[in-house]
RNA sequence: GGGCGAGUGGUGGAAUGGUAUACACGAUGGACUUAAAAUCCAUUGGCCGUAAGGCCAUAAGGGUUCGAAUCCCUUCUCGCCCACCA
């Protein structure tokens, strides 16, 4: 038999007599102490650290330190003024990594601040009748609190805040140098906007036809707008995705995916009436020959042009005013019939000089390609079924394999898979994919069509008719046109006490004296711009302001910069996968085009954290299903919260809240804040220190639970599970201790353990194992000490168990000397009872080993 | 429609080719207590068996392998992202 709960594990126990004592005895020593312990004050020990750590300025970075650099940050929040369990997780995992670091000798910058432009500000200040700076930095403060109250290591020194003028003048002078180089432009053109918000949108925050923030459908509305041209980037942008390994395959996915990019080839056709080019994007040249109409799209701006005079003209007329009053999700939603009307018009198809009709139809999108595309019904399944709706002809140009005699008025569906052409003149017998290049050689040469590439990423649109946001710095000037406002004149402040009606259109435009201005150039009378940006510029470069967050008269300190930059490990939520991801990953590619820094990525390690959910819902006020934290904090302790919130599941995957994970994270607090207790008192009372029987099981355990854990800090940050593995260890100590305590003596060991036990949990629960450090007697606290090394020679074990299998199923353990020969282990192995009983005579046929772990005799 | 990921006890989850269910939660029984809470001890995937032990089980089915939760194929279910992108 064997003792299940500790020690004896892997130790046999002859007779249960034996057993029964031991444990009599140990519950003897139990009941003696149980009295003496008491639970630990959470509220007592966290005030006490925190303090602490804010009067030694504990996490303030070296300046000129040989040390290695890392710089950790977490997504920086909007201030809504609570706190959220999604937050708490956010940057307990990124305190944890800091901590770690730190303790390993790293100069560890860990910054936060807020994010604190925006849309809330402005409805929250209508509902209260204040002003949007008051209820922000009202906000600030009570977010400050709580996260000071989780023990956060931040400096708190680098704080900042988007809203203010020091932070905000910056946005500006960025804008500027953008507006120098022709990267911020003004243009009209349909642009996203939603109706509640009364404002534009970017294409990255329209999700699912409806506004990002309120849900609203997005309409379309043409205005004239600020750009930022980002598609200035996008080769770039695309590329180094390769070099951003370090982040989760599916964002660098998605983020590919957003950009892109496709080659094709733009291919000429010709209106047979007006002699007009029609330009068609296809990637799908191979299937030229089979091209039986082509389709514009209604927006377009040759189609007016080639109906003029045409009897269908006014049907078309009528069809392009039906289309443009389609809201966005009717129009592009896969289970609405495609509409379309044929124009009276035909194109000439440029290989074969065939005359095929031209129609118009809602399934083509102005926006992207050249907004025109050949129809090939045969080898497309949208044209195929626009071709079946309107009676159009249709041509099979590549063989399918599976049915090589099918006609084309016997297909049911488009054939999209490869093979080799047919009706296709010269090109005839060859494989499609290898006549890709020789159709774009060859209609290269003979100038009806050229390579092209597209995108689907569009420049960012970056004004907002808000007020809470940076003043876009540009004077319309009736003489000097566009004039962008001198850098002497930065920051345009936002004027601070203006009243938000929330009826629409720009606020600031109501404010006479932020309006009327004198022209820079030619002083004659001039008006602002009264548009704000979009709070997501605040977001694109702040990772930047924290290395030098107090520079004055630039927007950062290039040397600081450069010291700290990249990002070592970045840490948020996949809702950013494409938004602000993407526009930092601009930013910083700018300004390396601008000589400003040095680094070309931003992020060089990045973890998504997954959701923090209420029986499977999303927490939202709505739903009236939010966990407070800080009613956590108050019930439990920020390090039981910290523990509750990490050892729930990966920090990847989402997880459901459960109180009862607190209670059990307190529970184990208080198992380790006992054990220390209990060693403290054993080591006053101890008559002397020796080796005790133990002393190799706890080093194992301890050095293999170092390693685990160590290995977990550095990579793959799996915190459930190291959580687990101090546990084990600590499941470990705890019978140890009180064999101890019966002997009255206490070994090195158990110290050491003990020891391990707090620096591994450390980063993890910071408050009680300063505490616990310091009662065991170590001075300058734990954030100071060394970071514990496991020893590898102390990871081999003297004795293994081994699992000996017969035909791939356990018929026994057998305890061995480590090392054992091969020899010697087969006739221990086949000499054991139990063995012997499964094996018999039958003849062995082989015998597998994994070297001190299994053997698999094949019988 | 396309892409990516996942499916393991009553629950959260562990194990990434070698003992399936670590560590917790919950549950049940017990100790302590006047009692409760807390704490401690024991049991806890299913089936058969007094026990020793045996058999079965990682969504379903098949394959590769001495050996599969893990690799491959088929199917189902769920989640996320993209989506008329030519």
């Amino acid at each position: 038999m064997r003792l299940r709960f500790g020690l004896g594990q892997n130790v046999p126990i002859e007779g249960a007599g034996k057993r029964l004592n031991f444990i009599n005895l140990l519950r003897l020593s139990i009941s003696e102490r149980v009295e003496s312990m008491e639970n630990y004050n959470s509220m007592e020990i966290e005030g006490k650290w925190q303090n602490f750590w804010q009067r030694n300025n504990s996490f303030k970075p070296e300046t000129d330190s040989d040390k290695k650099k890392y710089y950790v940050l977490e997504m920086f929040p909007y201030p809504s003024g609570r706190l959220h369990m999604g937050h708490v997780r956010n940057y307990t995992i990124g305190d944890v990594i800091a901590r770690y670091r730190m303790m390993c000798g790293f100069n560890v910058l860990h910054p936060m601040g807020f994010d604190s432009f925006g849309q809330p500000a402005e409805n929250a200040a209508i509902k209260r009748g204040i002003v949007p700076k008051e209820w922000t930095e009202g906000c600030i403060e009570l977010m400050v609190k709580e996260l000071k109250k989780l023990g956060f290591s931040y400096d708190w020194d680098r704080e900042i805040a988007t809203h203010k003028p020091e932070y905000y003048r910056w946005n500006q002078w960025i804008f500027k140098r953008m507006f120098d180089c022709g990267l911020a432009y003004k243009k009209k053109s349909p642009v996203n906007w939603c109706p509640l918000c009364k404002t534009t949108l970017a294409n990255e925050e329209v999700i699912d036809d409806a506004c990002w923030r309120c849900k609203t459908e997005v309409v379309q509305k043409d205005l004239e707008q600020w750009y930022l041209k980002i598609t200035e980037f996008q080769d770039v942008l695309l590329e180094d995705l390769n070099t951003l390994y370090d982040w989760p395959q599916r964002v660098r996915t998605m983020q590919s995916n957003w950009i892109g990019k496709s080659f094709g080839v733009e291919i000429y056709f010709r209106e047979t009436s007006t002699d007009k080019v029609i330009s068609v994007f296809t990637t799908r040249q191979d299937t030229i020959f089979g091209a039986t109409y082509v389709v514009i799209a209604p927006e377009h701006q040759i189609l007016k042009e080639i109906i003029k005079g045409k009897p269908e003209e006014k049907q078309v007329l009528d069809f392009i005013s039906k289309v443009s009053k389609k809201s966005k999700v009717v129009r592009s939603s896969t289970d609405v019939k495609k509409e379309g009307v044929f124009t009276g018009c035909f194109a000439i198809n440029p290989v074969n000089n065939e005359q095929v009709q031209i129609w118009t139809a809602d399934y083509v999108l102005i926006g992207y390609g050249s907004g025109a595309i050949m129809a090939v019904p045969a080898h497309d399944q949208r044209d195929f079924l626009f071709a079946k709706q309107h009676s159009l002809p249709l041509r099979i140009v590549i063989k399918d394999s599976r049915h090589p005699d099918l006609e084309q008025q016997d297909l049911t569906c488009a054939y999209e898979g490869n093979g080799e052409l047919i009706n296709s003149a010269q090109f005839n017998g060859i494989d499609n994919n290898s006549a890709k290049l020789k159709i774009v050689d060859w209609m290269e040469q003979d100038k009806i069509g050229q390579k092209k590439v597209c995108f689907k990423l569009r420049d960012w649109l970056i004004s907002r008719q808000r007020y809470w946001g940076t003043p876009i710095p540009i004077i319309y000037c009736k003489n000097c046109g566009i004039v962008a406002v001198p850098d002497q004149d930065l920051p345009v402040k936002l004027p601070e006490n203006i009243k938000i009606s929330g009826k629409g259109g720009s606020p600031l435009s109501a404010v006479k004296e932020f309006i009327n201005v004198v022209c820079p150039k030619c002083s004659g009378e001039a008006k602002r711009e009264t548009d704000t940006m979009a709070t997501f510029v605040d977001s694109s470069w702040y990772f930047l302001r924290f290395c030098s967050t107090n520079s004055k008269d630039a927007l950062f300190v290039k040397d600081e910069v450069n010291y700290w930059m990249d990002v070592d490990q970045y840490i948020g939520g996949i809702e950013h996968a494409v938004l602000h991801l993407l526009y930092s990953r601009f930013f910083t590619k700018f300004f390396k085009k601008q000589g400003l820094l040095d680094c070309s990525e931003p992020f060089r390690k990045l973890l998504t954290q997954g959701m923090v959910k209420k029986d499977g819902e999303v927490m939202s006020k709505s739903r009236g299903n939010v966990v407070d934290p800080d009613e956590m904090i108050k019930k439990y302790g920020a390090d039981s919260l910290r523990v509750c919130i990490l050892f729930a599941a990966p920090p990847e995957d989402g997880f459901n809240w459960n109180e009862k994970g607190t209670d059990a994270a307190w529970r184990f607090l208080n198992r380790v804040w006992t054990a220390v207790q209990r060693f403290l008192k054993l080591k006053a009372l101890a008559k002397c220190e020796q080796n005790l029987e133990f002393d190799s099981r706890l080093k194992f355990k301890m050095h293999t639970t170092i390693k685990k854990v160590t290995k977990e800090f550095n990579v793959g940050f799996k915190f459930n599970t190291v959580i687990s593995s101090i546990m084990e260890l600590v499941n470990e100590i705890i019978p140890a201790l009180s064999i101890a305590e019966l002997k009255q003596v206490y070994s090195k060991m158990l110290e050491n353990a003990i020891d391990s036990v707090v620096l591994l949990l450390s980063p993890i629960a910071p408050h009680i194992c300063e505490e616990l450090w310091e009662l065991l007697g170590h001075k300058k606290g734990i954030i100071n000490a060394e970071w514990p090394k496991y020893e590898i020679k102390a990871l081999a074990q003297d004795e293994i168990n081994l699992i000996v299998q017969v035909n791939s199923k356990v018929r026994a353990k057998i305890i061995l000397p480590a090392n054992i020969g091969e020899d010697e282990l087969k006739s221990k192995v086949l000499s054991n009872d139990k063995i012997k009983q499964w094996v018999k005579d039958k003849p062995i046929k082989n015998i597998f080993i994994i070297k001190n772990k299994l053997v698999n005799i094949v019988v």
